[in-house]
DNA sequence: CTTCTGACA
DNA sequence: TGTCAGTA
């Protein structure tokens, strides 16, 4: 299934950082940069969904690419705009 | 776990 | 500019 046992997909930031292979102040970084918004505790605390280690892998391959966290901002945003519009013309398709 | 600061290439 | 280590 899509985990192991009850708790389905939900990391503290230093198994994120372990899963995706850099450090944890980088992590916390690209949430100041906007390039995506983890859930956050009561206290404070970061919690990554699987969708966010996602995001986080592909964070990591734009930027193997050489592009600066800038360039990785506008293509993630760009992307959810095209899924968006993907997603609305097959409703309109469908109807 | 969090935030902040500074050093390095 | 992005990464990493150390700290409070």
């Amino acid at each position: 299934m899509a985990g192991r046992r009850a708790a389905v997909g939900v990391y503290a930031i230093s198994v994120a950082a372990q899963i995706v292979g850099t450090g944890q102040q980088n992590i916390r970084l690209y949430e100041r940069r906007g390039l995506l918004t983890p859930v956050r505790t009561s206290g404070g605390t970061r919690q990554y969904s699987e969708a966010d280690l996602v995001v986080l892998r592909r964070i990591a391959e734009l930027l193997e690419e050489g592009l600066n966290l800038a360039g990785v901002a506008r293509v993630l945003d760009l992307e959810a705009d095209n899924d968006r519009l993907r997603a609305e013309l097959q409703r309109s398709r469908a109807r």
